[in-house]
DNA sequence: TTGTACGCGTTATCAT
DNA sequence: ATGATAACGCGTACAA
């Protein structure tokens, strides 16, 4: 059996409020007894009871992370970001993977919530989607903690939003394909969330500042995981076959732009004279093919860091803004000229 | 302010006891009331307060699943496939990315002990040092919970091991190539965990017994992260370079695999014909190349939903075996012929 | 079948 | 500066 307080208290020859304060640090304590009791805890190694603690304090210091699927390879990252930040700032993190169906993700918040989390962290842009009776979870959930959205953004009490500006890095990304001469670019994306919806409207944007507006049949929507290359590069391969021209290709993923890399490897398509090649999120696969991937940066640590920054304010009891948007970086590599 | 057991009785017109009742499903309570008690809890939305509800059944169904880095494309599957099995089963899961220093790793376990997880979860075998003191924080927090290792074995009582063969996987791979009539194979690796040893000698046993032994010039270690492939594939230039003559090679790891197969391409070597390449992981990776990679696949699916089988086994007090060894499969694809 | 009363190990509020 | 004591909300013997 595990010591309790009082075993220690008595130990120490003092009242177990004593005890609690040497413990918190709060209320003063004679610097002697205040050692005497430390040597104690020391000596038989105490650890007060969490359960107990949790019940004084109302809280655990735990944040609930969720994400659709934390092995895909940016909300991983994502993810193994915000953990280490909440636990250098003393909380833990209570990891839910919830899939991308809605009802799944309403029973395992209102799991979550009853474990008494002190906050949630929503990881992508899959968990707002642009139904608003969709997300009517979401300000049922900020009614009882704050709610952190990566990736997203939403406007509602206690729901605070730390995101990349989607939009303008895919303006760019098509601008700049553009300029370089290329008229008839693909687009491939692969979710509706909220951060997709911006990309695309992005791509479409800068088409129509372009001149170029008249690219509904170049926009091109993949059903299906992102880990599967070998099916992406099928789709693609369908979508030339089918008599799409373009001569490059703009993808709201790094996985369907090494999709496309490979399509064109195996029409022979030399990269990037005949086709020049754009993804998103600027993943370690960028670095895995050749030549190496041109990609959107959406600065994952800096939002991450930020996010965790702006929970902590909101924990303390501080107002911070309700959203905080961050440029994106194209960092250029091999597919591009 | 949320309500509370007594609440729900008083508008039941029952005890508390006989909620309770209700809501663990334990002791017999008539169907009409039992009916009653529910209507309310439904009414009201009532959610039993978690801290409290440890306290008395010193549990709060959480599981500490540990990992140096849930970015990891490897770890990060594990970590993945672990918490959606313990969900299922009704445990949530207390994620902790410890990094690879052993001191941080012990600071981390005590803390996630003192919140009183009903078990760790220890992902990856870099949690087994070959040097057993380094081992001794394990056998400690055995004997507060279940201690369950997935990717490394260790004998102790409380332990619980699930892996996979990796010494008869490298094994296999070597004599495969060897059996191709390749002779001066290059061995990457870049870890000194429990199976990253078992690999290593996996190979060497593969190339003795074929009459091979003299290849520790073959054999090199990477000291860098794994997902900076650049940095990999210049070390292998570096080896080439040294005048280090090879027709093959196995890699601990899909992401050194990969930077020898950039290498190759930098080089203008063919793949498979001059060059064999063998990964490890079975990771996306492997179809993020060209040609594909072959890589030994160590089921990680079937080792997670083993080794969470096994847990539930330890935790409803039977006494599963110590440890559960899978054989490894390797799967053949284009960079070997 | 149901209710009463106590224990769980803290934190926090009072006195002293 | 310190100690006694009341919450905190639930589970569970034990009693009825």
């Amino acid at each position: 059996m595990a010591l309790t307080i009082y075993d220690i208290s008595k130990k120490a020859g003092v009242s177990i409020a004593t005890v609690s304060r040497v413990l918190n640090g709060n209320g003063s304590v004679k610097p002697a007894t205040r050692e005497k009791v430390l040597r104690v805890i020391e000596e038989y190694d105490y650890t007060p009871n969490a359960f107990a603690r949790g019940m004084g304090l109302r809280s655990l210091r735990t944040i609930g992370i969720l994400c659709a699927d934390s092995s895909d390879l940016v909300l991983a990252k994502a993810v193994y970001f915000l953990e280490r930040e909440l636990h250098a700032n003393g909380y833990e993190s209570l990891l839910c993977c919830t899939g991308y169906q809605l009802s799944d993700r309403k029973n395992y918040i209102n799991l979550i919530l009853s474990k008494k989390v002190d906050s949630l962290i929503l990881v992508g842009s899959n968990f707002i989607s642009a139904a608003e009776e969709d997300n009517e979870y979401i300000r049922e959930a900020a009614r009882q903690v704050p709610i952190m959205l990566l990736n997203a953004s939403y406007d509602c009490p206690n729901v605070y939003s730390t995101l990349c500006d989607d939009h303008a890095a895919m303006f760019e990304a098509a601008s700049i394909l553009i300029r370089s001469g290329i008229q008839d670019i693909l687009y491939l994306y692969d979710s509706n969330s909220y951060s997709g919806v911006k990309k695309l409207s992005g791509y479409r944007d800068a088409m129509k500042s372009h001149g170029l507006g008249d690219c509904e049949h170049l926009i091109r929507y993949y059903d299906g995981k992102p880990d599967q290359i070998n099916a992406i590069t099928d789709f693609i391969c369908r979508i030339a076959d089918d008599g799409t021209v373009f001569h490059g290709i703009i993808a709201s993923d790094d996985s369907l732009a090494i999709g496309a890399l490979k399509y064109a490897h195996r029409r022979g398509i030399d990269i990037p004279r005949e086709l020049s090649i754009i993804g998103c999120n600027n993943s370690m696969l960028t670095s895995c093919c050749e030549p190496e991937l041109t990609s959107v940066d959406n600065r994952l640590e800096d939002l991450t860091h930020t996010l965790v920054k702006t929970l902590l304010g909101v924990l303390s009891g501080k107002e911070p803004p309700a959203q905080r948007i961050f440029p994106a970086r194209l960092i250029k590599r091999g597919t591009t000229v």
